[in-house]
DNA sequence: CGGTGCCGTTTTTTT
DNA sequence: AACGGCACCG
């Protein structure tokens, strides 16, 4: 307890009914919260056993589990939840899945199987329209709608329509018997707030509710929040309205203020000594935010020294600002005796990376880039996880799609769109009528031969799908699907055939990871929410990652590359007018810089295979000159740089700045 | 079924 | 400019 300023400990101490607490930017939040599940525990308010804690991402999950590990020793964490809201939802329905209508063995779907259920819907739609109304349906259920809410609500035809479309979307969920990432929150409120004998059960279950960025909560997760916590809300939700970066996806800040009126007892403290963060950073962004209007007004302020002024650069184009950005690494690196990992370079969009990664490699540098082509979404993986997800849930239609034709065996879009027929009449899963007689002889012989053959396979397998440990199935199932002969037979050379059965073996890996007596299915939906960010976080490297990536993270060196109108802002948020969060985005960019920071803009770049000018950033403009240090405006301070890079033996990189 | 080649789109952020 | 999706063909 000790080293707490007073808010902080009044957070941690702070035990019975509601409270929020306003943390700014570094202000230490993450420690309140492991401090006080360490407190509710040693003081005896409630067991480990009672407490959860919820976090986004399994990110910043995990590294909660780390930091309690550490704080509080031996087995009094025994039973201590930390997970995201998601996995929250996810344990929820695996033990109350009865009461809405799934069956054991449910599968997830992933945006990619959501996407082709709505595209199959909507046959012949173009992209756009599909996109849209994915989204729309997303926006329904983040809001905690059923279908038939929505249809009530529906004004206009258009949302008439996108309601209907939702009905036969969720329709064929059910029968697939599966639910997507929405419904892990959307389903589990519904139970809570109909369901009077199950929400007493988990009140009993959980009884103290720690929420980490709260700013981030959807309607459907406020809700959530509320149907556990109950009336009495012992609660403890931590947020900073200026973090909000997450609208796009349902987040609604105003959750915060809704909170004072649903709970009039509750507290809030304000979190406002920044402990990260030099006092020049600092400024700049109180600076920056103050053009948002607040609610809760906040002054973060720091006892650190002022630091160096941030630099401002003016590039050529992206190659140009990549080879600055890795050359003042491979500088600083050296000169200040700084690790790889103290550097992190953000951006706007993940396809920025591009050329800073080629500027890296060329400088031998090491880097560790979030959100790369994820594991999950890796073609011999989806094609095992398809496997998977048939072997414990038989009504899973798109996961038979996938698995029937991976490896591919005679079996083609004829046969099945035949086979799919044939299901609809008998009002039989796919991978069920295909076993019957009837289906086997009304396609060619080939293809029947073909689905003959998978359906021993499957029947071999899931004989075994009970007994042998989750990790053993995934290797078995590698081999009998004839998946990993058809990866070698598909390779072109050895070593992309070694990278690709990697995966499989990592996959497998994951399984034997898991917890304790968990089947192969329950970890199947476990796996399904791991994100691309949750790769390890890769030694001594510098860090590469998307602004919305890097919220938590903290780095004694940060470049914000791509500050330009148009980038940083997004230009679809300046055309609809809410330059609020991409100010906010940059915020979160700008207070995870601990010494030093660089924001760059190039004069133009390439797009669409045309060459376009770029303004700077308008938010550049929004920070106080003379926190800044632009390039060529103080030849003095040029001129020491310079020196500084000869000394250190890299004068031909002096070349890129002059 | 798998390969080829044409056309159209792409660059926002993610559980 | 490059890549993916789709249609058509062998």
């Amino acid at each position: 307890m000790h080293g707490l300023n007073p808010p902080q400990r009044a957070a941690v101490l702070h035990s019975q009914g509601p409270l929020l607490v306003l943390a700014g930017a570094g202000s230490g939040k993450t420690r309140v919260i492991v401090e006080k599940i360490a407190h509710l525990i040693s003081a005896g308010h409630f067991p480990a056993r009672r407490i959860a804690a919820i976090t986004f991402t399994n990110k910043s999950a995990k590294e909660m589990r780390e930091r309690v590990a550490k704080r509080i020793r031996g087995d009094a964490a025994e039973g201590l939840t930390i997970c995201t809201f998601h996995a929250l939802g996810l344990k929820f329905l695996q033990i109350e899945h009865a009461a809405v209508g799934l069956k054991r063995g449910f599968s997830i779907f992933d945006a990619d199987d959501a996407t082709a259920q709505v595209k199959d819907l909507m046959y012949g739609a173009k992209p756009d329209d599909i996109e849209m109304a994915k989204n729309l349906i997303s926006r329904a259920k983040n809001a905690g709608l059923s279908p038939e809410e929505a249809l009530a609500e529906a004004r206009s035809n258009r949302e008439k329509e996108a309601a209907l479309l939702y009905q036969r979307y969720q329709a064929r969920l059910t029968t697939f018997n599966a639910v997507d990432f929405d419904d892990l929150i959307r389903l589990p409120v519904q139970v809570l707030e109909n369901h009077p004998e199950i929400t007493a059960a988990w009140r009993e279950r959980i009884g103290y509710l720690l929420v980490d960025e709260c700013q981030d909560t959807n309607d459907a997760q406020y809700r959530l929040l509320k149907a556990i916590a109950g009336e009495r809300g012992d609660f403890t939700c931590v947020g900073d309205d200026d973090q909000s970066i997450y609208a796009w996806r349902g987040a609604n800040p105003d959750n915060l203020l809704q909170m004072a009126k649903d709970y009039p007892k509750l507290q809030v403290i304000k979190l406002e000594q920044n402990y990260r963060c030099s006092n020049r950073v600092l400024r700049a962004a109180n600076a920056l935010i103050a053009n948002n209007p607040h609610e809760h007004p906040k002054k973060l302020w720091s006892d650190q020294a002022d630091g160096d002024r941030i630099r401002v650069w003016e590039c050529r184009d992206n190659d140009h600002e990549a080879e600055k950005v890795a050359a003042e690494i491979s500088f600083l690196q050296t000169a200040r005796g700084a690790a790889w990992s103290d550097f992190c370079i953000l951006f706007r969009g993940n396809h920025q990376s591009r050329p800073l990664e080629k500027a890296l490699q060329l400088l031998r540098i090491p880097y560790h880039l979030t959100g790369g082509t994820a594991f999950l979404e890796r073609q011999e993986v989806k094609d095992a996880l398809s496997w998977l997800r048939l072997l414990v849930n038989p009504d899973d239609d798109a996961a038979f799609l996938r698995a029937v034709q991976s490896p591919k065996r005679e079996v083609g879009a004829t046969s099945l769109a035949k086979l799919a027929e044939m299901a609809q009449h008998a009002r039989l899963p796919m991978s069920r009528a295909a076993e019957s007689m009837g289906a086997l002889k009304a396609l060619p012989p080939r293809a029947a031969n073909g689905l003959s053959a998978f359906n021993d396979i499957v029947r071999d397998l899931r004989r075994h799908a009970e007994e042998l440990p989750p990790a053993e199935l995934v290797r078995r199932l590698s081999e009998r699907s004839g998946l990993l002969a058809d990866l070698r037979a598909q390779c072109k050379d050895e070593a992309s055939f070694q990278r690709r059965r990697a995966n499989l073996d990592e996959l497998a890996d994951w399984f034997e990871g898991g917890p304790r007596g968990s089947n192969a299915g329950d970890l199947a939906a476990q796996l399904a929410l791991l994100s691309r960010n949750d790769k390890d976080d890769g030694g001594n490297q510098v860090r590469l990652m998307s602004l919305h990536a890097a919220k938590g993270l903290e780095f004694r060196y940060v470049f914000i590359v791509g500050c330009e109108d148009g980038t940083l802002p997004h230009e679809t948020s300046v055309e609809e007018g809410n330059l609020q969060e991409e100010r906010r985005l940059m915020y979160v960019g700008i207070t995870r810089a601990k010494e030093a920071l660089w924001l760059s803009h190039n004069r133009e770049t390439r797009r669409f295979g045309e060459r376009m000018r770029l303004q700077p950033s308008r938010f550049i403009d929004e920070l106080p000159a003379e926190e800044l240090q632009r390039d060529g405006a103080d030849p003095v301070a040029d001129a020491e740089r310079k020196k500084e890079r000869a000394s250190a033996g890299l004068a031909a990189i002096q070349a890129l700045f002059d």
